[in-house]
DNA sequence: GACGGACATGTTAGCGCTAACAACAGTGGT
DNA sequence: ACCACTGTTGTTAGCGCTAACATGTCCGTC
């Protein structure tokens, strides 16, 4: 057990001296300790080392940061966290730079508009965090990026674009292209493409990628929706969808652009009468937790997104190191469950 | 390929001096005009502005905090942030925090253990942060607060109990009250509860106000299963359920502790050949956005997690003002939808 | 016209820490 | 013996900022 002191002792600043008193030492031998300098006496050390924890001495961050410059602390501006994705990539991120001794500030924006994203990055600046993570696909945002020219290193994980230098993405195309393969493999003629947000990168790439698999594979283009991510828009163009096939349009198979909006759209297929996979095979993209206990369960892309941030940290020290460092990219994987099948005969 | 100094001036520390050789002042004025001093003469302070722009000054954050005391930065201590209401609750949080000038620093822990909470808190106020927020409902780490005693001011959001001082919490009981009389009402003679797990503060509080409820309408007592949380915990209870339905208990009712549970709960009676509501009603709780499609359209508690994280921080700045503070409630809200209604006959 | 007081500025002294240098030991080689 | 050298400690000087005090300056007032 962490004997904080002796009683009470509520508040009283402890700083540098006092353990130096307690230690018989100079202050600046403490420094030392604390900071692992190699040049100090094992004796004094330990010495130094029990005096640090009968006080329950900590060393002011804020000194230090003032005097090295740095305050071990990276900024992560992001957005939509409550989406799964997101959030885990953020687990992902806080892990990794716990572990390497940093402290995470996190800005959580709203619309992805260059201004929101360039006032994060400033107020991170004049935080005097080392470096800063920014963690979107908005196109908007990838722009605000461009502009901005932090005096800190800063890292892009998971937008599409390499224009920016270092960044972290999960390869959308090969994504996509495991959909399309393995629908086509069932035997559907073409694959249908709900999107996510066209201002967004990683939507952007998934239809990419979605659309040269289809051309490669010598398919006929499929049909493109946009939606929002959220379940909402999947039901809607679920609902456009059973009205097309109702018309006699041969549609089989659609791939939507996050689980989210698969789930919505199997169940407006449902609501219109309407059999996922026996009429409609449907794919997702994310595995969010629940997709296994979808009606049906969700055939989707998997993506592993606290690797993407424990990546975009390994980054930031290598460039914080000033070490050359390249784009890194995180393969994506398929999860056949049970919401794709052969279509109709 | 790292751009990083653009032709312009790459990282030159520009300090309050500077500013001050510029507006031809000392630099106390400008300090003066940074923090809105009243007593400086509006055309020096116009004088000094103009200078702060043109130069892109920023005042340093660690020296600030070092002469202050206090970062204005809070600590927040979180955990489970890839699940909707954890995540809700932190965005409310952040965005309050930046309203009142505050950013946010995060922690997000793993076990609820009380030593990665103490370690996180411990950490915070290494870090010199002027508060921090522990967002928890875990048993474990309700007692882990009540050993801590942090020289900053340490709220609780999200957590039963009272014992800690100022805590803002969502009515749990109000909510599982909700439930029961709404089922009870449906003809149903009792509920049958699936819980959260054990260690959890909120989800003991829910099987507090069901098993209440059910006593004060004097219905029989219902079965208590625990969960974890996840889908697939629902999805093991579901399965008991629907074994001891077949055996001739007459379950019509149950009240799964979260939306994900109650989720997992639907598939697996569905698998088993019953229906929902038809055969079994089923309650969520939380009102996930997709909880309206699940199938059937899952009846559940709302709760206002953004809320929760802004009354957090409302909190935090009553205490560092000093303020006389109480413990603040937020009341949840029955959703009903299709998941629910009257029991076979 | 001398004087107290409100205002506007500048000057000084630190906040707690680390970096650089200075001051000493103790070594071993010649 | 001496000296150059390594290893250990203490001393000093800031980092960039704000609080407290010191210094003006311009009023109105009697």
């Amino acid at each position: 057990m962490s004997t904080d002191t002796t009683g009470s002792a509520p508040a009283r600043p402890l700083v540098m001296s006092d353990v130096a008193a307690r230690a018989g030492v100079s202050h600046q031998t403490v420094s030392r300790v604390v900071n692992g300098h190699p040049n100090v006496a094992p004796v004094t050390r330990s010495r130094v080392q029990r005096a640090i924890e009968e006080l329950g001495y900590r060393p002011n961050a804020a000194a230090r940061a003032l005097v090295t410059g740095s305050s071990r602390t990276i900024g992560l501006v992001t957005m939509n966290v409550n989406q799964y994705g997101p959030a885990q990539t953020m687990i992902g991120l806080e892990q990794a730079a716990r572990v390497a001794g940093y402290s995470l500030s996190v800005a959580i924006v709203e619309g992805a508009g260059v201004e929101s994203i360039a006032e994060a990055v400033d107020r991170f600046v004049a935080q005097s965090v080392d470096a800063v993570v920014v963690h979107t696909a908005d196109l908007e945002a990838v722009a605000a990026l461009g502009v901005l020219d932090p005096p800190v290193p800063l890292v892009a994980v998971q937008m599409g674009g390499e224009e920016l230098g270092p960044t972290v993405t999960v390869v959308q195309e090969a994504g996509a292209r495991l959909v399309v393969d393995h629908l086509l493999g069932l035997g559907h003629t073409t694959v249908h493409h709900l999107s996510g947000p066209e201002h967004s990168m990683e939507s952007r790439r998934r239809v990419e990628g979605w659309r040269d698999a289809l051309a490669e594979a010598g398919a006929p283009p499929g049909e493109l929706w946009h939606g929002d991510w959220w379940p909402s828009s999947g039901h809607e163009v679920g609902i456009e969808v059973a009205a097309r096939i109702r018309g006699g349009q041969p549609i089989t198979a659609v791939f939507a652009g996050n689980d989210q909006m698969a789930l919505g759209l199997m169940v407006a297929l449902h609501e219109q009468g309407l059999s996922v996979p026996g009429d409609v095979s449907v794919v997702g993209f994310d595995d969010v937790p629940e997709a296994p206990y979808f009606s049906p369960p969700l055939t989707t892309v998997q993506q592993d997104f606290s690797e993407l941030g424990r990546r975009g940290v390994q980054l930031v020290l290598a460039r914080l190191a000033g070490q050359h460092c390249e784009a890194d990219q995180v393969q994506p994987r398929l999860l056949v469950r049970r919401s794709t099948g052969a279509p109709p005969r």
